[in-house]
DNA sequence: CGCCTTTATAGTCAGAGTGACCATTAAGGG
DNA sequence: CCCTTAATGGTCACTCTGACTATAAAGGCG
């Protein structure tokens, strides 16, 4: 790999911030590739599983990976991966408009990938129980995965996977995320399921619900509206996700516990 | 702007997470640099201040910008932050790789710099009032400049400058990071003011001092020393920051008001 | 010197929030 | 009919916090 370009511009002040002189060429020095990698999770039958996509060829041929791809020249980092997501899942464009994406950070290691330089920014997604995704008409093939049972991931997925379960436990003590898990109505005991099945804790069911209805804005009742949850006892109340997003003061997981 | 490259690897499963041809050409494509930038934080006299260098030439000459520059090929943005923080500072190596410094997020508005397609990492950093930076070597000349008072920031520093000072508010909240902005003794005082400073908001001495000794690890008391903190009033004890990073339960900024 | 201001430090007190419980209601299953 | 299960309603003690008062120890000033 050779080192010029940027470095050829030391002279001067550097970079963006800097200057670039006007005969700059581009092409010039070797290129960074700029790529997203999505970490879209959704609680399923009371386990965390995330998307993943089985590789076809090598490196890492027959691994699971992180669905993602290049951002395109004229495209935001958070577009590509809409248009990724969009792709991977075979969501219409407008419900995949309204999912909760959140950039997680950027994976830079120089070695990161074995064939050149790329760059990734890396975003969480949550979804509630999406119907199985369909491949996005290439030879892409999405599959839900619980989390933990994927063997080894390609690359630095698992690390991405790690970060972004971490991002989104430690999301859920203060903000009203966890609605987003949840299809549109939904009872408190499967809002309760997605906290404990992301924190990997029990929780008390009377304190939750407490604490949740007291805080306003987290959730809305459905007026008039019960379903049974588990096929046994008592219908549960139907709720609404509310206009909050903060959880004012915190729900904090129990005794700092990660998992 | 041509727009090859990435396009043509869109017929089989793509990315990074997908496959590149064997017969890809890196240099088939509309480059994009990568770049960081650093949101610098210091106290100084009751006021936050953020290390600023002054723009020589166009675009946006006269202003101010965040001190940053050119991800290497061989190096993480991570050890770019660093070794161009050390440059721009003109602080000593084992200084610089012991300051605080946290990814912030990915700037990659395709139009976010004029000249050519700039893709940034943020990186946000805590340092104590440190001596006056010497420029570093070059023609890049830095100083601290209080929070509001800088103009027009170059590019969109203006957006990476508030989200870094949200965030730090944030953290302020439950991690022991606001010890980073002290020096290696420093009074409970002192302390108070970074969150004063940091939040904008003035904090009750006795409850602050209460919550601070109440959370372990937080502060170790210096045996025996005290110092004279303002010429005026009982001299204060001196702690050091303690082994604790994480603040359970967080310290929250009263009234959740943001500045 | 006494008196002021300033800051650190010690303590008090009421109310909010939380964890650990217990009790009741309403469903399905044998 | 009685079991289990889950939702819901409630109690109680403890912790933490915000508001506040009081004391200690410095410098400044007439």
């Amino acid at each position: 790999m050779t080192a010029v370009g940027p470095r050829a511009l030391e002279g001067g002040a550097r970079g963006p911030a800097g200057n670039v002189p006007e005969g700059y060429d581009p092409h010039a020095f070797e290129p960074f590739a700029v790529t997203v990698d999505l970490a879209v999770f959704t609680v399923r039958g009371g386990a965390l599983h995330a998307l993943l996509i089985r590789r076809g060829q090598e490196p890492y041929a027959g691994a699971w990976a992180l669905p993602g791809g290049f951002v395109l020249p004229r495209e935001s980092a958070e577009l590509a991966a809409r248009r990724e997501l969009a792709e991977e899942t075979g969501l219409p464009d407008d419900v995949v408009a309204g999912l909760h994406l959140e950039q997680l950070r950027t994976y830079s290691e120089p070695d990161r990938d074995p064939r050149m330089r790329v760059v990734s920014v890396a975003y969480t997604a949550l979804v509630p129980d999406l119907p199985e995704p369909r491949g996005g008409g290439d030879a892409a093939h999405a599959e839900w995965i619980a989390f933990g049972t994927s063997g080894q991931l390609a690359f630095d997925h698992a690390d991405i996977l790690a970060d972004a379960r971490e991002r989104v436990g430690a999301k859920l003590e203060y903000t009203c995320l966890a609605t987003s898990f949840c299809p549109p109505e939904f009872t408190l005991g499967e809002l309760r399921q997605v906290y404990e099945t992301v924190w990997g804790t029990a929780l008390d069911r009377p304190n939750f619900r407490r604490k949740v209805l007291a805080t306003p804005g987290f959730v809305e009742q459905v007026a008039g509206a019960s379903r049974l949850t588990g096929g046994r006892g008592k219908p549960a109340a139907l709720y609404r996700a509310g206009p909050a997003t903060a959880l004012h003061p915190p729900l904090l997981r129990p005794e700092g516990r990660q998992s």
